[in-house]
DNA sequence: GCCGTTTTCGGCCCGACTGTTTTCAGTCG
């Protein structure tokens, strides 16, 4: 899968040519092209093969070609006759913060700045703030830059930020009376798996109260800029946010506006222009008359006004989901309350942290309909993984408490691990006797993609697995998933009828959106889990593994979970092929 | 360079903020 190298290939080309100040709509398809085919779950090299680029919208004859350039030569010529004028470090110093293209040219070219040493030197000695049109300020705010490059942490999960911004949302509301509504925007309103800053809206009839109060909750580390209507704060843990305030009577307008994606809006912004009307984030106007505000109060009102149906946020990437909701296609995308049961959960007798008993009574208090245990099997020494043994024991004990609980089916399971050889870790006889068996991969996460494909390919053809869990095994910031053949695992799962989880756990969110698009498309079950350690999981947790499946496009029908205990049942007891 | 429910050519989102300027360039989202 050569997606990601391809992709930085187009972006270093975009780079470039912004540097040397070539056309902007040139670098943004560029750009644009870069992204598609990074998202893209089919290996780019697969569909260059066979002469399919040019199918991903936004891939045209220029950029097929080389994109095919790219793979066969492992360099693209557009980037090599441009080199010689575009110095090394200028395309790293565009990637700090304040430093566009043009400030990038100028330091690396008047004040041969090669590294951030250097820049730091320059900036020191005045030479930065001594050029036409910088300052002291402009040289400031870099040096401020410079420092948050060595805290700043990465993007975050989502399952850090969005608590972040709802502690924000909670403590502004309580300082501030003038907050009429407000609401997380952005990426983490559209549930991306990771969020660069985090945006928050809110509608006010008094904004400068409002933007007092934000900028003095005791969360604040730094102010990095505040305006009238607009605010941007750097917290204690180093969490970047920014806050929008308008009026009430525009607040569905900023909220479509800020919630993006910029891809997106610029879809709506063309369908507007083309039908001789203006939108920005304070209503929708007639292209000549900025005065009559003809839909801004609500999102509903303002999707109405240019034609087009509502869109869920979390569709909202400008992947084609305008076009569907403009023919009336888009999905019914499954939602929290559609879930009826949790298939994938832990307790302490591995590596969780509450007992059988406290994940069936937090189970049951989530008004499930059913709950599964599935602890670790014996080859995780490191999560203290149980015998078979151990396991029934557990199931004994499942078996005692569904007295206690008429109105949830509990469910006897387990999370067998796949050996590296592709054997399972128990035997077929006890997996029969399981109500449910989730497999997954905890070991050898370095092998190439050949050895991981079979691995899952293996336990999807075994006929007592039913899930296959956190199927790429990513942590989100911490290591990318092991490399697999997703469209061959997906056939398989398709061909046998095995689900595949979408995993609520904050650092995994696996599968991703991109590949829960790919499972939907070809008709697999999704099961939507929590992977739960500790019992107040089992409730936190499982609006992740749904805003993941929303992304991916994902209806109520495409998952085994929102089904009721009977439909599960008969599923569970399907005979595999 | 790409695209098309008015187009195969003519567009391509647009406003906020900052600093350094007295009208705007650069950056960001």
């Amino acid at each position: 899968m050569k997606n990601r190298e391809v992709a930085s290939a187009l972006n270093e080309l975009a780079d470039t040519m912004e540097l040397l100040g070539e056309d902007r709509y040139r670098v943004a398809n560029y750009r644009d092209a870069a992204t598609r085919v990074e998202h893209h779950h089919e290996p780019i090299e697969v569909m260059a093969d066979e002469g399919r680029v040019e199918q991903l919208h936004g891939i045209g004859k220029s950029i097929g070609a080389k994109i095919v350039e790219y793979l066969n030569t492992g360099k693209l010529a557009a980037i090599e006759e441009r080199r010689p004028r575009v110095p090394e470090a200028a395309l790293r110093l565009m990637k700090i913060p304040g430093i566009g293209p043009k400030r990038a040219m100028q330091f690396a070219q008047e004040l041969n700045v090669q590294t951030v040493a250097d820049l730091q030197s320059a900036l020191d000695s005045g030479q930065i703030a001594a050029l036409p049109r910088l300052g002291e300020k402009v040289a400031a705010a870099l040096r401020q830059e410079l420092q948050r490059l060595e805290t700043r942490s990465q993007r975050l999960p989502l399952a850090i930020a969005l608590p972040a911004a709802e502690e924000v949302i909670r403590q502004l509301r309580q300082a501030c009376p003038a907050v009429k509504s407000i609401l997380p925007a952005g990426s983490i309103r559209r549930w991306k798996d990771t969020i660069g800053d985090i945006d928050i809206l809110v509608a006010s009839t008094q904004p400068e109260e409002v933007m007092r109060a934000f900028g003095s909750l005791s969360l604040v580390k730094q102010v990095l800029g505040a305006g009238d209507t607009r605010s941007s704060i750097v917290t204690v843990s180093d969490v970047q946010i920014d806050l929008r305030v308008v009026a009430p009577e525009s607040f569905g307008a900023a909220m479509q506006y800020f919630t993006g994606s910029k891809e997106h809006n610029v879809k709506l912004r063309a369908i507007a222009i083309r039908k001789g009307l203006k939108l920005n984030e304070y209503g929708v106007f007639p292209a000549d008359d900025d005065q009559k505000n003809l839909a801004s109060r609500s999102e509903e009102e303002v999707y109405a006004a240019i034609g087009v149906p509502w869109i869920p946020p979390e569709l909202r990437e400008g992947a084609g989901e305008v076009e569907l909701a403009r023919a009336g296609k888009l999905p019914r995308l499954v939602e929290l309350y559609d879930v009826k049961g949790d298939l994938h959960t832990h307790t302490r007798l591995t590596d969780g942290s509450s007992t059988v008993a406290e994940m069936v009574h937090a189970g049951s208090e989530r008004g499930y309909a059913y709950l599964a245990i599935t602890d670790h099997s014996q080859a995780l020494g490191i999560t203290g993984g149980l015998t078979e043994d151990e396991l029934r024991a557990e199931h004994e004990q499942l078996r005692a408490l569904q007295a206690s609980y008429p109105d949830m089916r509990l469910l006897c399971g387990v999370e067998v691990d796949i050996h590296i050889d592709e054997r399972l870790d128990c035997s077929d006889a006890f997996l029969e006797s399981c109500d449910i068996v989730v497999a997954s991969i905890h070991s050898a996460m370095q092998k190439p993609s050949a050895v991981q494909t079979g691995r899952l390919l293996a336990a999807i053809n075994n006929p007592h697995v039913d899930v296959i869990a956190h199927p790429t095994g990513r942590l989100l910031g911490k290591r990318p998933g092991y490399e697999i053949d997703l469209v061959a695992v997906l056939d398989a799962l398709a061909r046998t009828g095995t689900a595949i989880e979408v995993s609520g756990q904050p650092e995994r969110l696996d599968l991703d959106a991109d590949a829960v698009r790919a499972a939907v498309e070809r008709g697999v079950m999704l099961v939507l889990d929590t992977d739960a350690h500790a019992h107040d999981q089992i409730a936190g947790l499982m609006r992740y593994a749904v805003g993941t499946a929303r992304r991916g496009g994902a209806t109520a029908e495409s998952v085994l979970n929102t089904r009721d205990y009977d439909a599960l049942r008969r599923w569970l007891e399907r005979p595999k092929s």
